[in-house]
DNA sequence: GGGGCACCTGAACAGTTGTTCAATGGGGTG
DNA sequence: CACCCCATTGAACAACTGTTCAGGTGCCCC
């Protein structure tokens, strides 16, 4: 019928895609072709599978990371990394914006468990671009006086920052403008008080 | 008992701190101390009233950002608006977040003019931050090649993005930091083929 | 003081939600 | 064939939601 990674993965599609309070365990079963209870059996409440999406989730951003962190040329793979995930077909349109953030955004209807849960995610997705800055720098590529985490947490902002006006946006070459502007940035000044 | 204007404020706050669908129109009342019902005899429904709460928040937004567009010296400006806008003390700490890009995570469940007046919203924003690009730019601060619509949109995803880490970093310098790091990047070198 | 108007009240409605549980059915074992 | 085990079923529950409405209240103007 349905093994437990399609359930995770069908799961993680309708609440990247509306939210987590906006989809219910009928929707899922639905899509799931079940019954209602049945997804009870496998996940004990709504909010324990939710919080099994974010760490899915999770690990599958930090494999793109560290997928990124061990290519030759590190400025292209970040590029690359970016436009892939920025600029999503149409189709896909909502995997623009990010699912840890949205889960954010709706954090106060989120139980304790799945709340630490966001925490750790969000947590290994810093890691993941701290672990893209450690390769950077090991390829010569950056200035040298700044902390590898100051990076990261640098890169992700801007992967924050940009995931929000890609979705929003109807304007593709505008998004890789940017991309270009932050490789740049990158590899320029940084302040000296860190 | 309670013009419009406080109540539009009280809200605001509901619906930035918890979010749209998190927050009931009970919960309105509750801290309005009014009983159900009464609510709608000012407003249609809660689409209606949330609709009402972005214009509000999106007039407040926008008008700080021009406010720090009059200022004479531009980059300092910029910097305190960032500072002020991004750390927000502890008791305040949801202000963090920005309350348009909260609606937009849960814009599936918005009815069709609410999310209208968030469309609107998000324009008025970056019309803001294109303001601010200008006033930089008639004081020779930056590259004049680069088209102030470039530099505001840009402006506006440094601020989305250190919006997120703002709120769940524990870190306030490091924000500092960051902050200082767009105010080199803003001044320095931008891609050619924008 | 009387009338009208805007507001407020609070019980009630219909719809949706997450969740439960007794009944069911099918597949494997003796 | 008879037995048992376990996943599946689908009806039902209680809590919550946005919203309505007939009746009450208080205020202002004439």
């Amino acid at each position: 019928m349905s093994d437990r990674t399609t359930m995770l993965n069908i799961a993680t599609d309708l609440f990247w895609r509306k939210g987590y309070q906006a989809t219910s365990m009928r929707d899922i079963q639905q899509a799931l072709d079940l019954r209602p209870g049945s997804l009870y059996s496998r996940f004990q409440s709504k909010s324990e599978l939710f919080e099994q999406v974010i760490v899915h989730y999770a690990e599958q951003i930090l494999a793109r990371l560290e997928q990124s962190a061990l290519e030759k040329d590190g400025l292209e793979a970040t590029r690359q990394m970016f436009i892939q995930e920025l600029l999503k077909p149409e189709e896909q349109r909502y995997q623009r914006q990010c699912l840890l953030l949205n889960a954010m955004a709706e954090s106060s209807k989120l139980e304790d468990r799945a709340a630490e849960a966001l925490d750790d995610a969000m947590a290994k997705m810093l890691q993941g671009f701290i672990a893209l800055a450690i390769s950077l720098q090991q390829q010569n590529l950056l200035c040298s006086v700044t902390s590898v985490d100051k990076i990261g947490q640098w890169l992700q902002i801007q992967f924050v920052g940009l995931r929000n006006t890609a979705f929003v946006s109807r304007n593709d070459e505008d998004i890789v403008y940017f991309i270009d502007k932050l490789l740049i940035d990158l590899q320029h000044q940084w302040p000296h008080n860190g």
